[in-house]
DNA sequence: CTGAAAGCGCTAACAA
DNA sequence: TTGTTAGCGCTTTCAG
């Protein structure tokens, strides 16, 4: 089944067909008629990609999303689609795995849907212009900024929390509670990621409290997951080491690690208090619950769109928007 | 950017190009070597859509994933993937949100990638023959069945566990444990959903073990959410009502019950005693441990391919592959 | 080993 | 309001 069958079964051109498909003024109500009656009757779906391809332009806003099914930007995407929507361009989104590039997906993106513009839903820190030639259309990334990488600040947008500052907050909490010994839960001190930028806040803060930093308290395991937060912080426990708290930086190493310090006898947040960055649901429904830095993921996803689409409407120059995070007081403080 | 332009760059035919890009053999390593440079030079990506439509057959197979980021899916694709590419194919998956169509996801992807086959996960539960026509490739249903439609049986393989049975088995390990007064938490009886097979399951077993429904002891909330079985567990709550055990059809769902739960000082399991089914990893994590039968993820995406595949390959008839539950025997159980 | 040219299914001028 | 036709960027015969 292709438009010319349709049009042959229908008694009219392939362009009318095409007309009727995109809902084109000017086709008559007979013709419209007679070519949805054919539509319907054989199931008729148009190629995609042949649509792509002949078409000149596109009102095509991409969405990279890298890391499948992490909760946390599920709100995220919601408001992403419903503003690009609201402002009357099209979500073309695409999910990749963590060992997927994402810029090679989004220049893909930009040529075969002939994107007006991009948004990165999580992303790497380290971009270089020179991986950035290949694309051609305004950028956002969300959730995160060039920290370590040598893009112009005028030449990208972004969107995100003070992740340095908000671990600084966290570590923070903690001390004004009375806690000096603190320990942090991360995926790597220096691996460019997320987890480097709030290892430094961390490390700011102990220093600002005059507290040394004690290279035992860095527990380092290999990824975000809630698994190897449970394992890695299991095995560091045996350790025995002398600890009233711990930040981590994320809920969901955060979760790991609570289920780890229970079974080792330690009470949260009678011996030890908790306290992380993100501010997923499920944290909320954790015993205790997780006391929590958290993001502004709605807002975020808003700022997104409205940065990327005045940029493509008014040409305007890339900003740098910087969002608060709130305390979720939970139960896993002392 | 064209295949064109790198052509003329590289001083070759546009052919050559295709084939250098396309690692066919008969090109000469000169060419490769001076194509490669010129692509590289330019950051050239191919248009995906022109490549797809340009080419006469393929060897993938689609993966429709309805219900973005239900964590309880990340294993089985993890496991698909992995099996479609040692089966010697291509992978290309599609998420989509609950309020989309899968059927009609599928059958664009089937014209746009050109699909030997595809796989399902997670859709609905009633699809009718006339819908499916627009589906022109064998097809496998993963974790549900076509329970409330009128397709034949020989028409789509499937591969889940027994669902009312699961339910069933849920609740008999309540009641050998002496629970008499069994809550159930559903996102509808008679939705038509999963819940609803499951929900029948329940009943069956009240019934063989000779306690009559309580419709008190329903508990019906309007989605699948942690957020909804939270709220929609506390305002049955105030009724107190006299029940010893709750059987959630869902962990997320238990999850959230167990907050609510907790909130109005009721201990699981020592007052209340719960049991899921899924075996999400979340779910591991809560405090109490959920006790929870569990689905075998993995091996139903290994299997979905393996039907799949022998299909594709040797026009094998349908089947339909019911796999076990487990019980992970967590804390929540008395 | 290489190139010319005919599609793939659709859209969008351009004519009528 | 309609139909004709030239692409869109790539793959793939078929000759050379």
């Amino acid at each position: 089944m292709t438009i010319k069958d349709i049009a042959r079964l229908a008694g009219v051109s392939v362009s009318t067909v095409s007309r009727v498909l995109n809902d084109h003024p000017d086709v008559s109500e007979i013709a419209k008629e007679k070519v949805l009656a054919v539509v319907d009757e054989y199931n008729y779906i148009p190629n995609t990609s042949a649509r792509e391809l002949g078409k000149s332009s596109s009102d095509n806003i991409g969405v990279v999303v890298r890391g499948m099914s992490n909760p946390f930007y599920t709100k995220i995407i919601t408001a992403i689609g419903d503003r690009i929507e609201k402002a009357g361009y099209t979500m073309v989104m695409q999910q990749i795995g963590t060992e997927d590039d994402e810029v090679i997906t989004a220049a893909k993106m930009e040529r075969d849907k002939r994107l007006l513009g991009i948004i990165f839903l999580g992303g790497r820190l380290n971009y270089t212009k020179d991986q950035m030639t290949s694309i051609n259309v305004p950028y956002v990334c969300c959730t995160f900024y060039n920290e370590y990488g040598n893009l112009d600040r005028s030449d990208y947008s972004s969107v995100s929390i003070d992740d340095n500052q908000s671990a600084y907050n966290a570590v923070e909490t903690l001390y004004n509670r009375g806690h000096r010994k603190i320990a942090v839960l991360l995926s790597g001190a220096k691996d460019g990621s997320v987890s480097q930028v709030r290892y430094e806040g961390y490390a700011r803060a102990l220093k600002d409290f005059g507290i040394p930093i004690d290279e035992k308290l860095i527990i380092e395991i290999d990824s975000y997951s809630i698994a190897d937060a449970y394992t890695g912080m299991k095995k560091w426990l045996k350790q025995n080491l002398d600890f009233t708290a711990v930040f981590a930086i994320s809920d969901n190493m955060a979760m790991g690690a609570m289920k780890a310090l229970r079974e080792c006898g330690k009470k949260v947040p009678e011996d030890v208090s908790v306290i992380a960055i993100d501010g997923i649901e499920a944290s909320e429904y954790m015993n205790p619950v997780l006391s929590t830095l958290c993001q502004p993921m709605e807002k975020m996803g808003i700022e997104a769109v409205k940065l990327l689409v005045d940029i493509i409407r008014d040409k305007n120059i890339h900003r740098h928007v910087i969002l608060p995070t709130s305390l979720r007081e939970g139960e896993s403080l002392k």
